[in-house]
DNA sequence: AAGTGCAAGATGTAGATACAACTTACCGCC
DNA sequence: GGCGGTAAGTTGTATCTACATCTTGCACTT
């Protein structure tokens, strides 16, 4: 390996903000989702379900749209969950546009998580020190926009 | 659906940094897999070689540490790496513990991808905001820590 | 009313990610 | 020198993620 190929590489290491973001995603998906296995459920899976109980009533491409997520990946993981119970598709008129919603089993979940969720974050914020965990609350764009 | 699970999804929605990394992580990683698909290498990649390059030498567990990724990931990550011709594993003496390196290729590839990951980081610069970027930089901790 | 085009969603394929369980080599101890 | 424990790496299984492609219903035009 020449010499360009290593400076490039500690450019990369020290300059790259995907290496970062991607790395504290790792890091932080593992702590919440350490967290929440004992209710079954994943912080993705969460995350659909708080997105979909806050829309109301949303579409699938809504979802996508809202969460940044590839309608294929929703396609796929709407229907885990809806095996799992914790969601229907209301047809809404048209066979087409469904609209998903939480069954009372995914509301009941949701409440019960709630107590794992708030520990996730509280050894989030301890371990990442308050002062970033705020800051970065403030630079991550929030949900929605 | 009830009331009280309708407030913990919006409090989730509002509050939960994991929500936030995740979502900026699929983001950023579109934008940089964009940028080096002409390549034909991801940004996942691209960040274990340049770990690979900085490290010199390194093993898959010290790899792991550096990345905070799972062996079990790193295993297959590596072995397809190798197929594609860009890393190979040095017996170190004992066949236990495989030293990984570059290949010519995988340093040339190195070399061939740097204009295009600088286009995203620019790309990614302006999207976020140059104040943005330079305050997740600052609050991201840095790889090897 | 028929045709065209687009939007919504599903499916094929592939990579990234992790946990659990397994294998195997190395090291230290007796 | 044998034995037991630990660390390194692999494999089974499952989820999350995306791109390309396909299907199909809906809307708009003429």
């Amino acid at each position: 390996m020449n010499e360009e190929s290593r400076s490039f590489a500690c450019l990369m290491a020290s300059e790259c903000l995907a290496v970062r973001v991607r790395r504290l995603g790792r890091v932080i998906t593992r702590l919440y989702d350490a967290a929440l296995t004992p209710h079954g459920v994943t912080i993705a899976q969460l995350n659909l379900l708080t997105a979909i109980a806050a829309a109301g009533g949303a579409r699938l491409t809504d979802l996508g749209r809202i969460l940044d997520v590839e309608k294929s990946t929703l396609s796929r993981d709407l229907k885990r969950m809806q095996q799992l119970g914790w969601i229907r598709f209301a047809p809404t008129g048209s066979r087409r546009r469904r609209s998903i919603s939480l069954t009372p089993a995914g509301a009941r979940l949701l409440l019960e998580v709630r107590p794992a969720w708030e520990k996730a974050q509280e050894t989030a914020r301890s371990q990442l020190g308050r002062g970033a965990f705020a800051g970065l609350r403030k630079l991550l764009p929030p949900i929605g926009g």
